[in-house]
DNA sequence: GATTAAAATGGAAGCGCTTCCAATTATAAA
DNA sequence: TTTATAATTGGAAGCGCTTCCATTTTAATC
């Protein structure tokens, strides 16, 4: 592998003015650059990434930090990331927490330092999988930071989320305008605040309206398909009439989908499903999905540029309002006659 | 950020020791072992990992280049690679080919080399939507590298993949089990080398039962679900009987039965459904898809291993076989009355 | 205690680069 | 032409580490 020296020797110019040349700062006659170029041009030189970040501190790479469960080995929502990094020049690294979150206490943090000494300029946290307390102490000594798809007050700047409030909220909301009102819901982990929020703006949707879910209908799930298989079985055989079924995510959806249909009932003649997410899939089930759309992708992308600016001392633009969308498909029957 | 010459210093020691100490290799009395321990807990250092590499040559850095069309983003596989990497304490540096493909001619190249300067000690090739004749001009210069999904004569040993074409003829031999002889497909794209080969697979078990498929009810598609839909659409309207699809992929697979049953045909009651991959919604689907399971992880598995041991000369087990499985689920009606 | 071999240790050299500064060269003004 | 100023240039220093070798310390043997 050619070295900068090598370059130099073979231009008959100094070290500095490849460098210069490199790197495109500092003063070089057209002469001189010219004859550099064709050396390295000739020697196929490309400079050592290693050296470089030793002298300069920049590593010209971004790293994200996710989970299994925060979609980002999932998701053509890495892709994007990808894609804006490279476009920049910049390359990205990961380090799947998932790893790390069964060890001991300390695992997480482990694998962020880890991530950082082997050097990034930045990270993206990507989900809820780690705590705020963890993140906010890394906060501390590595403040090159994003948060994507959760907010912690204290660095709400460094945060990319939406509102799970008023998804939840527009969902129920739809039932409601296509004139149901006994309504039944498989939620996310109430263990978790998006679980818990998107739930809470559901009810009150219902609430706002003087309508009241009857306790017996909202059963707790994960997000699992497994646990919407159950969800399902467990509202169809309960003795209380509902017409419809909110679904904490797409997933859940899918899995109510497919249950209710093997057992006898047809979506949404029988029962309207409504979900939440608009993932990749969601358009395809039969029927297509009516469900929330969740705006991940411009989310991600402002994370990532963001992050980018303060890195690199760059000015993308970004967006800052990720509002979320009703996507009206086929899952929810009208029961209003006009 | 501490140094190791901090170490040394706050430990009283060389630095070479410190680097002893460190990196486990060369004797250092348990004594200053311990002392050392405790300076590098106190400091909280991290070694510099630009500067390891810079002397080292080593950068613990696994390169994956993929594309979204080889799921490389799309995929839980993904995660079970960096699983398997972090595990070893190496890390995962992520480029996506799409980008470059669009580009002028030597852009997959071009982005290869970014890899490798980047710094990393091997590149998993994932997929082919990148040429042969690509692949074999890097591998000349950068040996280290390993092709999951993908198969090149000259340099089999570092490839990864599994037989399409045997794939192809079980899909076709199950159908025939259950009694289908009326049998139309939707395909991959035929210009691409899998898309031939599980075709021809799939003929060649008819041809061995001596069936002769219908080239009418042959339709090429592109794995894309659009695609799938609009091929079914043409085979409903086309006035040959069949009685079952094989589907390319099983998002085609997806796609028909969603396309089928908003027409009005009931799957499998109507029209026996088998796809190809076992993905990840697969058993999801109502009815829950009969499929071809390729061995996705286990080569991935390899092929990561693989590159591990010749990377940083490790031992670890892989295998080297990857059958193909069929997956019976509801699909597919039993013609025959036993 | 003396001798010898083995273990432990410190630190210089050097990895390939960027940055800085002093020195040189070109350019403009007088 | 001379002088002042700006542009260009070369290369030393130093980033934080590993590796090597000369030196010192320890342990083992007589």
């Amino acid at each position: 592998m050619a070295t900068i020296n090598d370059v130099a020797k073979l231009a008959g110019v100094g070290i500095g003015s490849v460098s210069r040349v490199i790197n495109g700062k500092g003063s070089v006659s057209e002469k001189t650059k010219l004859i550099i170029n064709k050396a390295i041009k000739d020697l196929n030189y490309k400079p050592n990434n290693s050296a470089r970040s030793l002298v300069s501190k920049k590593f010209n790479t971004i790293g994200i930090w996710g989970t299994e469960s925060a979609g980002t080995f999932n998701s053509s929502t890495l892709k994007l990331i990808d894609h804006e990094l490279i476009s920049h020049g910049k390359h990205c690294l990961i380090t799947n927490g998932d790893l790390s979150s069964k060890e001991n206490p300390n695992a997480a943090i482990n694998s962020v330092d880890d991530l950082i000494s082997k050097g990034c300029d930045g990270i993206i946290f990507w989900g809820t999988d780690i705590s705020n307390f963890d993140i906010a102490y890394i906060e501390k000594y590595f403040p090159n930071i994003v948060l994507l798809n959760n907010k912690i007050e204290s660095i709400e700047h460094k945060c990319f989320y939406y509102d799970h409030y008023k998804a939840g909220y527009s969902a129920g909301q739809h039932l409601l305008d296509k004139g149901h009102t006994k309504i039944a819901c498989i939620t996310g982990d109430f263990r978790t605040e998006d679980g818990r929020t998107r739930h809470e703006g559901f009810l009150d949707s219902l609430n706002d309206k003087g309508i009241v879910i009857n306790p017996e209908l909202i059963v707790e799930g994960n997000y699992s398909f497994i646990k919407g298989q159950e969800g399902v079985l467990h509202l169809i055989n309960t003795n209380h009439e509902f017409t419809a079924i909110f679904c904490g995510n797409d997933q859940t959806a899918m899995a109510a989908i497919s249950t209710l249909s093997s057992n006898g009932y047809s979506v949404p003649n029988d029962i309207s499903i409504i979900g939440y997410d608009d993932n990749s899939i969601a358009s395809f089930l039969s029927p297509p999905l009516s469900t929330v759309r969740v705006p991940f992708d411009n989310m991600a992308l402002a994370a990532v540029r963001s992050l980018l600016n303060k890195c690199y001392n760059m000015e993308l633009s970004l967006e800052n309002n990720f509002p979320v969308e009703l996507v009206q498909r086929e899952s929810v029957k009208n029961l209003i006659n006009n």
